[in-house]
DNA sequence: GACTCGCATGTGACATGCTACTCGTCAAGC
DNA sequence: GCTTGACGAGTAGCATGTCACATGCGAGTC
């Protein structure tokens, strides 16, 4: 876990901090740490710290257990369910006004986003496409009209990055990502809703699957009837 | 605001109190306050504060602003057009799928609810009739199978609640909403998705409908075509 | 060996101390 | 009158002190 260092809130910078340790496993899920603790390997005092679990704890990463400490919460591929299939359930309207709606500034920023994309696929740059990934979505959803649509899947995505849960590179080649994108922009310079539906709903829906397949895999908790068809 | 006494954690209570306050009027949209003050009225100390501030900031109800306090942020007509439209891409599909499955325990537990909110509504109780108007959706949303929906509806309707917007009493009875409950309930029974579908959306839409109304009057602020088209 | 019980340890929750910063104000200078 | 800049009041952010409680462990009992 790296020091804490740099000039924004000290409590935004733990909260990145306790994310990244999820992912590099340096937290495990299920485990107990305390605040205390925590504080001193960032070298930071235990209130930002505390402030930093707090925000966690709402987005349901982390529960604290009073006198006890906090737990970092295992993955669920019931929770990959949900938030995919809220994802479907937001998205894919959005998407649908954001086409309706499409002027200039949107295509030129989706089409930058597009290319930043290609561009870190050829140079394999896992974490920069990743983030022209999320622009590229949270552009499109702004477009859509409701600012609050894209704020909230701005935090679902958080859930599933925190999960440590991706499919690029893995089940799925960068270039393969790009091309699922490439559709949705094309229905949104044709201004056809109708196709930015169904070309991004193909997206999310695969996106889904493929991780779902991994995350069944790795943890041996198969999905019920039930779950499956949030995702139909 | 009354002083804070109870069990439960304090940072709730703090949080509660403030939502309070400003519906109370005593905390007013737009003016600055400082946590340092806050603290002193509700004789507790300032972290408590502090953190349900930051809870309340989360939620998108203050902001804080660095070395000068917080600010009670506006009411606007085109926060709840924005709720309320995720309200309908959450809650329409979810009441679908509830009623493609739903149990004798679904039906008991919807039906105690419309029950107690006729009671409430018969001594004209709002605070209590709107509680159970909640659960009532909440037991719904739940059974739809994504718990992660629920709770996000359940930040929504804070939201609206905090925002001191509601129709009850004004320009609807009690005994209208519960109308409109009624073929929720009666479609749910029937395990007949597209009809409770239909029936919620049209409860929510007026719902909508008519607190705009009143808050348009109220703000004077009007709404743009776009944001009238997300609620369609 | 099984069982109780008190104490040490460690924790979250809360209280309070400290600091760098923002902004209003008010007097000095023009 | 108008600008300006020094200063003080007040704040969020962060650090640290305090407290009540949950848990584990080991001495004591039968």
């Amino acid at each position: 876990m790296r020091e804490v260092v740099g000039t924004s809130s000290l409590t935004d910078q733990v909260v990145a901090a306790i994310r990244a340790a999820v992912l590099d496993g340096e937290l495990v899920a299920g485990e107990l740490y305390s605040a205390y603790g925590l504080a001193e390997r960032l070298n930071v005092s235990r209130t930002p710290v505390r402030e930093a679990l707090l925000r966690l704890a709402e987005a349901g990463m982390v529960r604290f257990e009073r006198n006890r400490g906090f737990r970092v919460l295992k993955r669920d591929p019931r929770e990959v369910v949900e938030v995919f299939h809220l994802r479907l359930l937001l998205e894919v309207p959005a998407a649908g006004l954001a086409a309706r709606h499409a002027d200039a500034a949107l295509v030129a920023a989706l089409t930058d986003e597009l290319d930043a994309m290609r561009a870190m696929a050829a140079t394999g740059d896992d974490a920069r496409f990743m983030h022209h990934d999320r622009r590229f979505h949270h552009h499109l959803l702004l477009a859509g009209g409701n600012a609050r649509l894209a704020a909230t899947v701005d935090g679902l995505r958080d859930t599933t990055t925190t999960l440590g849960t991706s499919t690029a590179g893995r089940s799925r080649t960068l270039d393969e990502i790009v091309a699922e994108h490439e559709p949705v922009l094309r229905a949104v310079i044709a201004r056809d809703p109708e196709g930015a539906m169904r070309a991004l709903r193909t997206h999310i829906a695969h996106t889904a699957e493929l991780l779902l397949a991994q995350l069944t895999a790795e943890t041996g908790v198969p999905l019920t009837p039930r779950q499956t068809e949030l995702l139909d």
